[in-house]
DNA sequence: TTTTGTGAAGTTTTTCACAGCG
DNA sequence: CGCTGTGAAAAACTTCACAAAA
């Protein structure tokens, strides 16, 4: 099926905002209060949703746990995915004892640092490594995901480490600066940075198009 | 002027390109060569720059220090902005003492938590106060951006009492979940989570369409 | 009647392709 | 010649508007 990311993106948020009602006790919903709840058209979240099939009930809406259950098997994972996470500062340790990060999704398999009172031993009941030991940590245990959170500059030469192992087929970076890489592994970055200089540029430009 | 959103995104990637290229004492690049470095399309980034304006040579390239500079002031403040964060764990030190935050774009005014071992004293020189003082701080120093760094569930009653101040004008949220606010505030939302679910969803379906 | 599902229209963003200038 | 700047074309994404179903 071919989807788009803006689409991805929405259904991450749809799930969560079902999560949510259900809780509450919600048993319908529809996609104008969805819409309304999270900030979108009507019309886009019934499109998002149709490429899935037909889930709704015209006149009715949406039945919030079957909806919620179909979009958990559209983001459902074929196994749980291995995942290292290189740098274990604080913003590392920030994702490592976030509720949301310890999904059955995925398992930290492997940390990595450069710090001597981080390697050798486990943190937050995962051992830690030093970064020279990523290709063969890796490979050993197929670790197909990478964490960075490591300094900007230190960034490509675990990226490089990681690819050597062979097992890496994606990587979450929350690191400024671009990596290069094989065009096979997918790359997803996060810029806080970059972020926060979006919103004071639209913040002193009122008249500019805001997405 | 009118630009777009994806296009500020990138103007702030060929910043730090540009100041990494001036470091290494290049004098000149072509737009083939910054994209192949950050991963764009050479007309994606002359079709970026002459937005504002003819900054390049035809047949030469762009000055890279000429290119910088011409960025810098599209991406200037015409002000130093004040701001405050909620959240001063593990996520809200990192930005703190990340070196990119310390921007002189910003000023850290004032930080928020809920924890009495945090608040009533400096962290990182800056006056850490309960987070129920958010409408009076915010208010009193004019504090016009604020950076929310606290768990998903605490997310809105910041929001809410920081509108309450009637300084703020924008919103970086490092949070996960939406946020309501009057249509005036800007808000830009980082959700790391829901990347990391984008990854895995595209890593599972190679054929699906990569953005 | 209400609300979905969806082709068509509209908008935004990217890419192409080449004129134009150094 | 080489590389920029830029209209025009293409692609991607969103919104509209209405038929169809409950």
């Amino acid at each position: 099926m071919r989807v788009a990311e803006p689409t991805i993106e929405r259904l991450v948020q749809y799930h969560r905002l079902l999560e949510t009602l259900k809780d509450e006790g919600h048993r319908v919903v529809s996609s104008q209060q969805i819409g309304d709840l999270l900030g979108f058209k009507a019309s886009q979240v019934r499109k998002d949703l149709s490429y899935f099939g037909e889930i709704g009930k015209r006149g009715v809406g949406y039945h919030v746990e079957r909806l919620c259950d179909h979009i958990v098997e559209i983001l459902s994972s074929p196994k749980i995915w291995r995942i290292a996470m290189a740098g274990v500062g604080n913003m590392g340790t920030a994702l490592l004892l976030n509720p949301a990060f310890r999904s059955p999704k995925v398992r930290f398999e492997a940390l990595f640092d450069i710090d001597p009172r981080k390697t050798g031993r486990d943190i937050s009941g995962i051992h830690c490594w030093h970064f020279t030991e990523i290709p063969s940590v890796m490979s050993e245990k197929e670790i197909e995901v990478l964490i960075l959170a490591v300094p900007a500059h230190a960034a490509q030469r675990c990226v490089d480490l990681a690819i050597a192992s062979k097992a890496l087929r994606g990587v979450l970076a929350l690191t400024q600066g671009s990596l290069v890489v094989p065009e096979e592994i997918l790359v997803v970055r996060v810029d806080i940075m970059a972020e926060l200089e979006k919103l004071l540029f639209f913040m002193k430009q009122p008249e500019a198009v805001w997405g």
